[in-house]
DNA sequence: CCTACCGATCGGTAGG
DNA sequence: CCTACCGATCGGTAGG
């Protein structure tokens, strides 16, 4: 992935991260422990604190470094379609794809709400939010067909989206209710997105 | 609330399960130890395996026991409205209300993805599911004027709706978003549901 | 339902 | 970066 020369400290680090987030996004934070990061990465307990000063720290670097919206903004941006109903739906999907594929972050937004009441949540929008607010804003001057034109708006409404979708799929994915499922599901979810449940349009916003 | 005479060990289990659910929203389950909850409960820690086998069912109890789909439900019967639109309104305002103010279910949800993985979640649908889904069944059969017609995706974006709304709220609330959301978020958050964030209709669902 | 205890494991550190 | 250790706390139990 890393195309730089690491030095070895910064390997290291690395592979703590990397031990760290997938051992959270299995058991949450609480029930991961010192000694199992350590082990994953391939090192001993007490080579840990080298590289952090606490597993609070640990957990706050992972959400900051592992943040997928890098990855994604330009997967999006690179998004086609003629109309603005071909590009959402590309762009939903696109989105979606890459989470699940990494699915862990989702989880530790998850951990983050669940375990630690949304603390680190203000330094993750921080980051977040000047970045991709942009893009939607920019979609609201340029595309006349949508109705909701406040970007803020759009923008929370979209990452909902994507949220619910995930988070559903999780908890009915092994569940009988799976069965009952279409199986063009997500392509439901973006049509509802885009149109509402509803027939016939709406005056205001 | 409980209007029933109530055998002494049926009183101190709901204490336990009082506490409980509040520290495990407040904490979550692997921060919350099974002293904590004999404190808050009143008794002492060995009291608990009296009424308890272990910390594990302890939770499990608490997502059974504290869904709030059985105090929601005949409120969304209740909910008035002429049309379709101010009758879904109407119930996601009830629904939202209600889950704010016991808000700590929706974080027993996320504890149950973080920690567990979801592994309680069949079990609870197993619960929700027989009882909510016919009231998505009969909306479908007498408003014409929904487009999305299988009750199973109507059932599963409402409550990702909810969910939605309810997730990025927390994460929000705190951090400098929340002065740049409208006062009137949760309305728009319904009126995208309904009609989506497009104009003009679309065709097929 | 409480007291007193169990072994196990936790996050973190000193010292090299 | 490892070894060896610290005090604290964990979930759970025996015995009354």
């Amino acid at each position: 992935m890393q195309k730089e020369k690491l030095k070895k400290g910064e390997v290291t680090r690395q592979a703590l991260e990397d031990a760290a987030v997938e051992l959270f996004m299995e058991q949450g934070y609480h029930a991961t422990s010192m000694r199992q990061i350590a082990d994953k990465a391939g090192l001993a307990l007490g080579g840990i604190y080298n590289h952090f000063k606490s597993k609070d720290e640990i957990f706050e670097a992972v959400i900051v470094d592992k943040h997928p919206y890098k990855k994604i903004l330009p997967l999006i941006q690179e998004a086609e379609g003629e109309t603005l109903e071909e590009f959402l739906g590309n762009a939903t999907r696109i989105v979606i794809n890459e989470l699940t594929s990494q699915q862990y972050y989702v989880k530790l937004m998850l951990i983050e709400i669940a375990e630690f009441d949304g603390v680190h949540g203000s330094a993750m929008l921080k980051e977040l939010v000047p970045n991709v607010l942009p893009v939607f804003e920019r979609l609201v001057k340029t595309r006349k067909e949508l109705r909701v034109v406040n970007p803020v708006v759009l923008l929370r409404s979209f990452i909902g989206m994507v949220l619910s979708y995930m988070i559903t799929d999780i908890v009915i994915s092994d569940s009988f209710l799976s069965k009952l499922m279409p199986s063009n599901m997500l392509d439901a979810y973006v049509d509802i997105y885009m149109h509402g449940v509803l027939k016939g349009d709406s005056l205001n916003v």
